[in-house]
DNA sequence: TGAGGTGAAATTGCATGCATTTTTCAATAT
DNA sequence: ATATTGAAAAATGCATGCAATTTCACCTCA
């Protein structure tokens, strides 16, 4: 399947070799790169991952396609059952609902502990690319916003200074992605996301961590409301979170 | 060095499949074996988990014994790098002060999400259980007031309907189990446990959600405390959780 | 037309083997 | 005595092969 002669494999692991030098093994490299298809929705849920389609495509053999997968697994990101091809994870609405729910918690606390915790230089740098992201609302611009918006959080994540919350956070915001696309499409979600922005901020700035974790249980609420959110394969599941504060 | 003719080893295959009827596959029965050795202390953080050895002690080959290390390595429970033999994880104490100060979070949450949505039944074997434990606290039977604890704490994780929260407090508490053992030997420790187990069902039965976290938080507090805590190899880790309630 | 059965092809689970990297340990130098 | 080096031994990373399971097209029969 993998039709490559012994001296021919040979020299493919040289010239891969090279490449990866900056890249780990082979697996976490796969790792990275499955994972990233499926954040980036190229994979959507309920699609199949088979060993040997994976093995042709990375030029690789089954055997790290199978720790890959079973990597993936561990992270939430693919299922797999015994004798069958791994799946990208397509979650109940009520698990999706509870992801969400889970998510607006440790945004709550990243939030809580970011205001009592973050240095002078973080809370200076938050606030400064804040006001500078009011620029991408006003000339609307969707795909640069969303990133900007990944760093924000990412901020608040870091500046709670808790390492294990903080790959508890990442962890879910990894498999909530493929349900989430498309949040910023919606019409005054942008200028909305900014003021939801401005409450955190202004609050972590405050030092008021009870204030940051309610706005941030709050802007959690509403992406989980405005993300275009599939539970089946294209099917809408509509899921609001409960109308409180942490 | 797994020598056994192939006909050998079908005949082993065939035996262990009728084993593993009940069990998954022989990966999934292995990951359940080491994360078991490691989690109730047979294993120690630092120790390695070289593959022939597994290898041969499971009486498999290479291959599902890395399957089954890569997974265990994705939940935590061991550390890996490229070229290096497997390794139980052995944190930090910063890390290991992150996580338990995580884990009074999680408890929190779940102890108010419990006050709020436990059914009635939950409520009332939560009570029931509770004042039965008293017995053994008298008693002064460590090992079955451990075993209770364990029950205690994961009806509280049930209780809060959040399937995410379950398996990210599940998961947070196996990775802490290799640094708490032995938390009941403390004089008087059972007495104090079961005193602060009754301020949180006291709560829960008041749907007092707030009350329920705060005595939930404190409650980890002092088991982060009491919990015999080893950072590196041996060494002791003094770590006290910030003193505020969520 | 559709429900059910059948066998070949596709796919997974695991064993084995080879190349590469790490570890070990003794010999030598400082 | 400690540090250094270098080669043998051991361990990991991945490829390949075979058995077992699943999938799927096709056929049969009601």
């Amino acid at each position: 399947m993998y039709a490559t002669t012994t001296m021919q494999n040979h020299l493919l692991k040289q010239v891969r070799r090279r490449e990866l030098i900056r890249a780990g093994t082979t697996v976490e490299q796969m790792v990275r790169a499955i994972a990233d298809m499926i954040v980036t929705g190229q994979m959507l849920p309920g699609e199949k991952l088979d060993e040997v389609s994976l093995a042709a495509r990375f030029d690789v053999s089954r055997t790290p396609v199978r720790e890959a997968l079973r990597e993936l697994g561990a992270m939430g990101l693919v299922d797999r059952e015994p004798n069958r091809s791994a799946v990208v994870t397509n979650v109940t609405e009520t698990y999706l609902h509870s992801m969400f729910e889970a998510m607006a918690e440790l945004e709550a606390i990243c939030a809580r502990l970011s205001a009592e915790r973050m240095t002078v230089d973080e809370r200076r740098t938050l606030e400064l690319e804040h006001k500078a992201s009011m620029r991408l609302v006003h000339t609307g611009a969707e795909e640069e916003y969303a990133a900007y918006n990944t760093e924000f959080h990412t901020r608040l994540y870091r500046g709670a200074h808790n390492d294990h919350v903080f790959e508890m956070v990442a962890q879910t915001r990894a498999r909530l992605a493929p349900f989430r696309r498309a949040q910023f499409r919606l019409p005054g979600r942008l200028a909305k996301s900014y003021e939801e922005h401005d409450r955190i901020v202004t609050a972590i700035m405050r030092a008021d961590g009870a204030g940051a974790a309610q706005a941030a249980y709050c802007h959690v609420e509403t992406v989980s409301d405005a993300s275009a959110v599939f539970a089946a394969a294209g099917e809408p599941a509509a899921s609001t979170l409960p109308p409180r504060g942490p």
